[in-house]
DNA sequence: CGCTGTTTGACAATCATTCTCAATCGAGCG
DNA sequence: CGCTCGATTGAGAATGATTGTCAAACAGCG
């Protein structure tokens, strides 16, 4: 929470290649952190370019599919396939998301976890994973 | 499952414009129904080139869209936000897809419909909908 | 300082999807 | 039948997100 500290940016994938942190992934890290809700590559990159801080666009899309590969950040596609971004916990989990002002709220559902393994396994499927998003209108947007 | 019978193709969108079942329309719709699995636009519409009745790729999309929006077929994105389509059945469900083939089951899970609905609500968010599916290896995939 | 592998970014290239719009179709009508 | 007019089609252009190119800028190192 203590804006990029913690990002885990300087250790960013311990396999491969050792990313650098340099000043434009510090950059997009940071704009994700500005932010509690899904954004797209173009976002972040306006944004950027909006601050003190021009990131080309180009590398705002490789840093992000960077922190996607890495796990940091989480990735879903809008109704019309673009890409929006978010940085979140670590841990497996789900997004509750408001369809009209974007609000996002992380759950996490132990029984569903336990019901799509099942289920794939009843089936005969291995080396399971699943895509679970919740859509809806928030308490702020109803009225 | 008798090919086109039953596909509602004319009486698709008993509201609106009551679209008329032209060949296109009628050669998509069959082509959906010779697959039991997803398909991109751009497969169906070779797939239709191949065969002795070309459709244009335009109209294909046209018709595929009207098809989701009348509920007659389902539309997900593939990891890279492709869209693909499959003729499925008119009650909610979710989708078991084989990552290698494309193998395709339909599965429904009141549970998870009510955990859904519960965790919405919960939070204070209303008009809720989810999108659910599972991928993983089929059996056949496997060996 | 020079050397070398990494990273960047302006710009071109892809690619799925949508838009345009003139040509074609088809159901109803006289 | 043959005609009319809105619905439909499709070739090709346009759009827009995403990725590829590649020369220039950078960063750690001896
Ligand atoms: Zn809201
Ligand atoms: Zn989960
Ligand atoms: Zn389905
Ligand atoms: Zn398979």
């Amino acid at each position: 929470m203590t804006s990029t500290e913690g990002m885990g940016l300087e250790r960013v994938s311990t396999e491969r290649t050792p990313l650098r942190p340099t000043r434009q992934r510090t950059a997009v890290a940071e704009a994700l952190a500005s932010v509690d809700d899904f954004r797209s590559a173009q976002d972040i990159h306006d944004l950027l370019s909006r601050a003190a801080t021009p990131v080309g666009l180009a590398t705002v899309y490789r840093t992000l599919n960077a922190l996607v590969e890495a796990g940091e950040v989480d990735m879903l596609r809008t109704e019309d396939g673009e890409a929006i971004y978010r940085r979140c916990s670590e841990t497996h989990h789900h997004h509750l998301v408001c369809r009209s002002c974007g609000a996002t709220i992380e759950v996490e559902g132990p029984a569903v976890e336990r019901w799509t393994t099942a289920i794939a396994a009843e089936h005969g499927y291995s080396e399971v994973s699943h895509a679970l998003e919740i859509f809806g209108t928030c308490g702020s947007c109803q009225r």
